[in-house]
DNA sequence: GAGCGCGATAACCGTTCGCTTATAGTCGCC
DNA sequence: GGCGACTATAAGCGAACGGTTATCGCGCTC
């Protein structure tokens, strides 16, 4: 598998011909043949069918196609970007959990940033079992979320100590009870957001089987639900604060909540870590970093951000 | 370029030193010296540069290292897949608007994939002005959002009406106000999502100036500080129906709003298209799944959906 | 300052790549 | 049934790849 060839490929999957994809490449008809073949030699797939007037994508090369484009558009990008860099634009690469991703890094990165003009950041939601992975292979700079595990090389200190809380809507039939046991929620609808793996560790921390869990796209959506009367939560302390205080939300008094946790900041140890990501993990455990978090900020002012150059992959299969 | 090259190249990065990839990669010295040689020509950038005990990265470096991981894990992922597919397992590839994203395309999918067991879904968030090029590239078999712009050998359909209309805080100034005009609301704080192009268009249909913003990663964060008296928002009303109920969020009557909009599914046209990616679009029009969406539906039964692989990006850079 | 560890370079070699021209196969369609 | 459009294969060729062994250059360290 060459670049040429994946060339060669997502030009015929484009125009759905070999002798169509020849002429815009600027080649004759049996070198885009040629390349067909050495892919399907190589992946074991016939990539395309003959029908009328040209050609169709099996299944699995559509799954090809995508990846070839994916491909191609990374190298043309990195031929760009190692271009760019030589003048001294720094790029600082984030991974985040989601959480994180949803209420710390936008106002943690306002506030970094507004100090280092200049400073390019691009930011990845990842899972953070992989954090280690993500470090080692330059995937990623600095590494925001729960402590990952013990790895070598990777250096994690804690940045942000914050609290879970159990929310319902406030008229539920637990509101206002006292020291009420997580037992007696098993039977509830649990709402979580995109990670449930602290629910799943309070649980699975008292030998109690995981709960009936309602999934949403995000942690906010998943508090409106609950607002709704759809179920209970686990929720960051200091994102329902105002929800409370209105009352829209209301704190169950959970036996064992609030549950203090900390957010970590992961790098490489420190001789390969990078200016830039040490800048940022010494930043992180500042004042400054914690106010601007914890502050409720109105969001970002819009314009310090590209538009966002987003893109999220999310897998859904049947059941188990 | 080849994936050879980049393969040595992830494995210095990853150890430091190009006799440690070496032997990591069961060949001798110069040829990881040599395969290193090649993409220093090949990218015009040092890419490593010496130090005590072995290498370190450059800027330029940096980001090979990131691109080149990206570049391989597809390479791996695509061999598997590819073998995979042979095997009848299909894969529906989305594109979604960043709304679509938070709150159609879980219930939608939730309701299209319970009939169609063994389908694959994946998802993308993507701006609706990308989506013509993710269908030619085959990166995507069906994209849900606002309608794209005309694009040949691309068809889309209408498939829900909806209405933006404006909310803030039930204590804002302009609640109860009757037929207020936009302008009057030029100098408020507009707490936006991840996208306004809504908004943008808003405004530049009325001729009035873009208003100061406030951007949240989410359409859900954005409402959350609407109702806490940060501003106000365009939002789309079935989103807003219980804040509203509840007192929590005030709609405003703005003239001109409630203001009609349309998602649409875009696929590639008729031959060319994949049955999957037909029978999306044939299912996004009934009742059933307009249903799906409309009915609140209290997130999807979590263990339907993987964990979610779901990877962003987003950059941020200085204002100006 | 000598030794040592590490990277760069040189010379060489077999294989693969990417392209050409020429030709053969295969399918749909009038 | 034969024409036409399209894809597959063959033969050949220059260039690049990917690997080897041998050697050189450089900076640390003792």
């Amino acid at each position: 598998m060459t670049f040429a060839q994946l060339r060669s490929f997502a030009t015929v999957a484009r125009m759905g011909s070999l002798s169509a994809a020849a002429h815009a490449l600027g080649v004759t008809e049996p070198a885009v043949s040629s390349a067909l073949a050495s892919l399907r030699r190589d992946l074991g797939d016939e990539l395309v069918v003959r029908c009328p007037g040209g050609v169709r994508l099996t299944p699995g090369g559509e799954r090809l196609a995508t990846a070839a484009a994916e491909m191609l558009r990374l190298e043309e990008r990195v031929r760009r970007e190692v271009g760019d860099a030589r003048e001294a634009r720094t790029l600082l690469r984030l991974a985040v959990a989601p959480t994180v991703a949803e209420y710390v890094s936008a106002p943690l990165l306002d506030a970094f940033t507004r100090r280092r003009p200049g400073l390019e950041v691009a930011q990845e939601v990842a899972a953070p079992e992989d954090f280690a992975a993500l470090l080692a292979d330059r995937r990623a700079d600095v590494a925001l979320g729960p402590a990952p595990g013990p790895a070598p090389g990777v250096e994690a200190v804690p940045f942000l100590r914050y609290k879970l809380v159990v929310v319902a809507a406030p008229a539920h039939r637990l509101a206002g009870a006292r020291d009420v046991p997580l037992g007696a929620l098993g039977v509830e609808r649990w709402l979580v957001g995109p990670g449930a793996a602290e629910l799943e560790r309070l649980f699975a921390q008292r030998g109690l089987p995981a709960p009936v869990r309602g999934a949403f796209t995000t942690e906010a959506a998943a508090q409106a639900a609950a607002a709704a009367g759809e179920g209970v939560m686990l929720a960051i302390a200091h994102t329902v604060i105002d929800a409370v205080r209105h009352g829209t939300l209301a704190r169950l008094d959970i036996r064992g909540t609030p549950q203090d946790a900390m957010w970590h900041a992961a790098t490489l140890d420190g001789a390969r870590r990078s200016p830039e990501a040490d800048a940022l993990r010494r930043f992180v455990v500042t004042p400054d970093a914690t106010q601007a978090i914890v502050a409720r900020p109105g969001g970002v002012p819009a314009g310090r951000f590209r538009p966002p150059v987003y893109v999220s992959i999310w897998r859904a299969v049947e059941a188990g």
